[in-house]
DNA sequence: ACCTGAACACCGTTCAAGT
DNA sequence: ACCTGAACACCGTTCAAGT
């Protein structure tokens, strides 16, 4: 039932776009960020050689992909953020969060490859890492905005979008890897992305306890 | 300059240990959590088929390195968070977030393995499951004695601990993926795990600017 | 310029055979 | 009971050759 396009033209013409887009529909398709160069050329319909080309190494390939990933990532959260532009930026940082998670949760696989390990060093990726700093750009937009406006606390705005940022990656890694204890998501992300904002204290704090000695 | 001990002994008597400890050596060595059956037989000093024996194919040894992960990750994090016992639960819940991304810095590789895809159905892996778990119950314990002496916000303690988890996490992640921005780990580690408790708004709110129409 | 087809060194897994 | 050695199907990469 697979469907195999064995293209007509000695040559296709665009392999690089296919490459990636039949790469992102395996993992999809089979949940696992994992595949080999062969069975993406044999999906595609072309020689396990000729990605050669067009990728310089496996690694390459699977680059391409998670950059499309964070070009989605950033797209989705833009929208969404933008969506509650008319509000006060505390709520759009947390339409922001819940964006984030979504996408992961929906597109697992793609997530997962987007923050693999043989992509540690991004370095040898100069697109990948630009696409991956425009979405870290914009959440340090919005944090800046609302430093601006008072409605975030004051301090080193890339400090306050890492602590933000890893809440909300934190949560989309665990939820795509299945220890989200079973519950539904919606209801989890929301309430654990609004703890972000007002952290785990309560506004008032105990009066500290007499220690027994 | 590879350090290969040949068994002298048709039998190794404990290859199962010795597969475990070379794939951690391994693993750490080139700060990559991949490794093949096949260099960890070498490395020991079997042949490739010898693992077959105690590890029913290679996620079985995947997930023993990452299950003893867990077990060190468990015994750091309690460990410090027991000499902060004297101080009050929100000291201690720090302490246990700052030794969870601790642990993560100074072992990345291994941390990697730990939280690899391949080992995303879980289920196949009880007892890394189970040590993956006793974990997860320390981070709730600290929670609910602290809720039980007024010193987090109320609330189901299983969904605090997840986003405790989450910050804790997705800023162990980001470090061991290069993502800290640069800076020195320990302090970013510090202000990062302390937003958990505060969150990112100021304690009074700022006034609702009006909106220019 | 772009792809094929064969070759190479490697891999995980299986299994009869050795001790 | 535990490991070896050969076999199998697969992999990423390279490269001369085809169109």
């Amino acid at each position: 039932m697979r469907e195999v396009i064995r293209r007509q033209r000695y040559h296709h013409g665009n392999l690089r776009e296919a490459l990636v887009e039949a790469a992102l529909a395996l993992v999809e398709e089979r949940g696992s960020p994992e595949f080999t160069l062969r069975e993406v050329a044999r999906r595609v319909g072309v020689t396990h050689a000729a990605p050669q080309r067009h990728f310089e190494d496996r690694a390459a390939l699977v680059a391409a992909v998670a950059e499309e990933g964070f070009h989605g990532l950033r797209a989705h959260v833009e929208s969404v953020a933008g969506l509650a532009k008319a509000r006060d930026p505390a709520a759009r940082l947390h339409a922001l969060g819940v964006a984030y998670v979504q996408f992961a949760v929906r597109n697992p696989a793609h997530f997962r490859v987007m923050f693999t390990a043989e992509l540690a060093d991004k370095s040898r990726h100069p697109s990948l890492q630009a696409a991956s700093r425009a979405m870290h750009d914009f959440l340090v937009q919005c944090i800046e905005d609302g430093q601006r406006e008072g409605f975030f606390v004051e301090g080193d705005p890339l400090e306050l979008a890492f602590a933000a940022w890893s809440l909300v990656h934190g949560l989309a890694v665990l939820l795509v890897d299945g220890r989200g204890m079973g519950r539904r998501p919606a209801p989890l992300i929301e309430s654990v992305v609004a703890r972000l904002h007002t952290g785990l204290l309560p506004r008032h704090r105990p009066k500290r306890k007499r220690r027994k000695h």
